[in-house]
DNA sequence: AATTTCATGTAATTCGTTACATGATTCC
DNA sequence: GGAATCATGTAACGAATTACATGAAATT
């Protein structure tokens, strides 16, 4: 029951199983490091972190710093809530990363998806790519489609609009592509049924993802921005 | 008041200022011909209709049909609605498209504005484009700096994330720029306060833009899809 | 005759935001 | 000591979806 969001309790979940926070940096992270992957405001991730903790996936602990701790105990003061993944948590979160529903290839969901691929398991990740692939070919062949039927009805610029789109789904595609070939590559032989299964992966084995130019020079120009 | 929606309403206008529709066709073109943006069910449709009615932008009619008037006429069948936009109603969304408020330069917001762009005076064009393009140029800055603070605690997909989400950003950019620089070279000599305000534009004067190279081919290999 | 597609709607529900309210900590 | 940022929450609202309910027209 209370089946909240899907998107927002899986990177909860998935952020926290790599180290305890408070809602706050949750946020942050969320918002920056996960990709360009939406952003969720405080009236959605506090309500979602009780939920959370009311399933018994996350509990809730004092801030860590000890003086935190005391000045909460003196007097009624509200200290810094760090959550923590529950055992449980940890299980309902391995079995969502499983799980490879048609849900899993939509924008968002993918993205999200593809966040937590350090944590998944190669096998899954396949699957992931893969349905995210053909669902991308289904639309691309939706657009032609529907591109053919209309195009003479349609002025320039509209025309131009269902270009750049149709573009950007087949780039997508293309990237989709080395993906799924450098995860091909990565598995060499061997990789039965009895997969690692990498639970606790801190080996610096990903499989190698194809080198692009890194373009993304640090740009001393700008740090916290404004 | 009832600020409906916003993009829906905007393109239901520009849709019926082409042409009468029902409903049901409405949605089509709302999903197919109007570039990839965004797909609404009927029960966002409908009554959003029902409150342009309520404000005098629209008007419905009876299945222009004769024979459907008639076997409507007969019973108290229901017969398809048409609706048609009104004075008052074309004059709204002349206002919508002439505004250039913030919000003009979001996702959804922006592909509406830019499928409506045959609509819209050429200075407005602009303005919209560029401001499409330093919304997505502050984008990019504060992804470049996430990305160099965080750079080292990522693992290697949420760093191809993160370099195909910027590499997709500068695309479009990219893009607009094209975009810009021809609608410029379009602008020719003259184009002073009294711009033509193609109202009833039907002259295929559109400034012309940038040709691509049409890879869309018709494809005969499927029409109306399954 | 049955199925698909066209066509219109409503009610309940989901997902998420904005605006508000509060207070602690850090930096200048 | 004042501003910015860190930190946690709630209530009201908004936008849109899903599932449901209905029925006509076209196709097979």
């Amino acid at each position: 029951m209370s089946r909240r969001s899907g998107i927002l309790e899986f990177a909860v979940l998935g952020l926290l199983r790599e180290a305890p926070m408070h809602g706050y940096e949750l946020r942050k992270r969320l918002n920056t490091s996960l990709g360009v992957f939406r952003a969720f405001s405080y009236g959605t991730l506090y309500p979602c972190l009780k939920t959370l903790v009311a399933n018994g996936w996350l509990i809730e602990e004092p801030g860590s710093a000890p003086e935190e701790a005391l000045a909460a105990s003196l007097a009624g003061r509200r200290a810094k809530i760090v959550y923590r993944l529950t055992a449980a948590g940890k299980e309902h979160f391995e079995e969502l990363l499983s799980h490879t529903g048609p849900d899993a290839w939509e924008d968002e969901h993918f993205a999200a998806r593809f966040a937590f691929f350090g944590q998944t398991e190669r096998e899954v990740r396949m699957r992931v790519l893969e349905g995210r692939r053909s669902r991308l070919e289904e639309r691309l062949e939706k657009m032609r489609a529907s591109l053919a039927r209309t195009r003479e009805r349609l002025d320039d610029y509209t025309l131009e609009l269902q270009r750049h789109g149709m573009e950007s789904v087949e780039r997508e595609v293309r990237w989709l592509n080395e993906l799924i070939e450098s995860e091909r590559a990565g598995r060499d032989r061997r990789s039965g049924p009895d997969a690692p299964a990498l639970h606790d992966n801190e080996s610096g084995e990903t499989g190698g993802l194809p080198r692009h130019g890194g373009s993304t020079r640090p740009d001393p120009s700008d740090d916290t921005a404004k």
